[in-house]
DNA sequence: CGTAAATTTTAAAGCGCTTTCAATAGTGCA
DNA sequence: TGCACTATTGAAAGCGCTTTAAAATTTACG
């Protein structure tokens, strides 16, 4: 057998004999042959791996709750369909120089690009070297084309904090991640618009902002219920600080749900579930493993057939209501 | 110049003069040319890619908490010295087949293997197909030699367990993960090793094993605390089992480190950071980035250096005193 | 049965590097 | 100045595939 036809045979071409197909899926089953991955890239130019750049701003965001998730559902995507991830770790410094090497080198047929800020520039820069990529999020204030899915987190707090208020609640603080990235700016003014529609004035001492830690939950939350005219409501940007906060409410000798309300949004990580019959958290919840999913799906698309459009999938988080919040009650009467 | 010596140039080779590879590195920055990873591999036989194959038993198990930090650690390490991380995902029946294709593809120059059981077959097939690997872990039973990188998960519980003896409790919950793993076998015997030097018979009844989630620390340790003899302390295999059973304790209405003192197991996750002035939980550390640094230094090590020894690291987890922990105070007196 | 068309197979080029081996330029010393 | 040697550079082969173009075989049909 020719070399030609055995590639075309395994490539699964059209123009080979069936019987001669099988004989040759046969025999390479036998010997376990199969072609070599990195002869077949320099033949046809892909890399077959999709790639994923981490920037270390410091430890504590190296590793962020959600990225475990996010990763496991580009994994299983890519990997159904022949493709693995390829992760690489940079200073942010680097991030520009390191997004020009793998285009160079060839290392990767496209990228994930996470946590998008404002006006983000990687999304100029890839697509200046032409470089296949899908945001996870959108960057404000970009007004070209490109490809992403994204969760609508300014509704996400709408519905969030608009249950709190149908509850009764006005006092409500809110504990947000890291407000520089964009997906925190949109949840923080769905949280204030909403309020301000209600013709409540959000109080700029109960909102705050930060790395989502349990630490920083507790910590937040015990601040903002020892004021005077303490928050009888909490609402925090994922379920980790929720946990905090909630270690905060018991300490102050509150109950969860009946002193103070509390929702959180919820990534559903698939180690820290809330999904019990009756939630622990009331919460906005959409699945980040299926956000990475779909990021996976959409970027092989991409990869596969350039000339297709850059789609956007925007996708909405349900509201689902747990133990953690009840009809407000005032604290001090 | 001839394409010989430019490789020569970039790669660092010493038969090169210092004037010609100036002028080369110069030229290749202002064109920003980089060898072709792809070509690169073919004509070396090397793929610069260190593989790591996740298995989905379940989508409980797919993506645990510690997988997020442990690929900080390994691409962290990989990266700063020329590889990346590629991911795979597969069906655990598929997952003999993944390294036999990943070897015969060349897709990676090695492995980590993760969350070993006793007498995992994986490391008999890796040795057989000749793929450079280093386990997370060991493998009990396993007597060929084999690199690995594992925390003396006996001696941590050994060293829990004594200190909660040492403050006169006897009645200690287990709350372990999936027993079918070496790790929590070994965390298992620590802990029942250690109370019958003391003289404390184990009871059964107070040992427990299965998903590391918030949710089944809360119910495992509910499910002690409601027993007419409840006991006295708890000891879990994770900071995320020890907040679920931080909840059940104080849902019934004890104080822990008081009525309840809790010792747990912790990974020293980025995003769950229990290093407070005075932790929350007294805990066994040791961590899992760590681990992964160490894992690829190996790993690397081994592939550019196939004759060199393979190596063990044992690391020594460190008890921290938390403020989760008491002396016992009997709860019928 | 012969020839054109369709189907199937093969030879050979090329992907962009590394590496072996040969060639050239440079150096020290008699 | 010339020779042996060393330092440096270059030509060419080869890594194992895919793909183009050509050859061989089969099929269709008058």
């Amino acid at each position: 057998m020719s070399q030609t036809t055995v590639s075309r045979a395994l490539g699964g071409y059209p123009e080979v004999n069936p019987k001669t197909r099988a004989r040759i899926v046969q025999a390479a089953e036998q010997f376990g042959y199969r072609p070599d991955k990195r002869a077949r890239s320099l033949a046809t130019g892909r890399s077959f791996n999709i790639g994923h750049v981490l920037t270390s701003r410091n430890k504590t965001e190296l590793v962020n709750p959600i990225f475990g998730d996010f990763i496991g559902g580009l994994t299983e995507t890519s990997s159904a369909v022949g493709y693995s991830l390829s992760l690489t770790l940079t200073e942010a410094a680097q991030e520009e120089a390191i997004y020009r090497k793998l285009k160079s080198e060839g290392a990767v047929d496209g990228v994930v690009l996470q946590l998008p800020r404002p006006n983000d520039p990687r999304i100029a820069l890839l697509k200046e070297i032409g470089l296949p990529f899908v945001v996870h999020g959108r960057s404000t204030n970009v007004t070209t084309e490109y490809a992403w899915v994204d969760v609508n987190n300014r509704r996400a707090f709408e519905r969030a904090t608009q249950f709190l208020l149908d509850l009764g609640h006005t006092r409500i603080g809110l504990i947000n991640g890291d407000e520089t990235m964009d997906y925190a700016m949109r949840r923080r003014s769905g949280f204030e618009d909403t309020l301000k529609a209600a013709g409540v004035e959000a109080d700029p001492q109960l909102m705050s902002r930060g790395f989502m830690t349990e630490d920083n939950g507790h910590a937040i939350a015990r601040d903002f219920l020892s004021r005077p005219d303490r928050p009888t409501a909490l609402l925090t940007s994922s379920v980790i600080l929720a946990i905090g906060a909630r270690r905060a409410i018991q300490e102050a000798n509150l109950t969860m749900g009946k002193d103070v309300s509390l929702v959180c949004y919820d990534d559903d990580l698939s180690y820290l579930s809330n999904r019990q019959t009756v939630p622990v958290f009331t919460a906005v919840r959409s699945s980040v493993l299926l956000a990475g999913q779909e990021i996976a799906k959409m970027l092989i698309k991409q990869i596969e057939e350039p000339d297709s459009e850059l789609s956007h999938v925007l996708l909405e988080a349900e509201l689902v209501v747990g133990q953690s919040t009840g009809p407000v009650s005032k604290p001090f009467i």
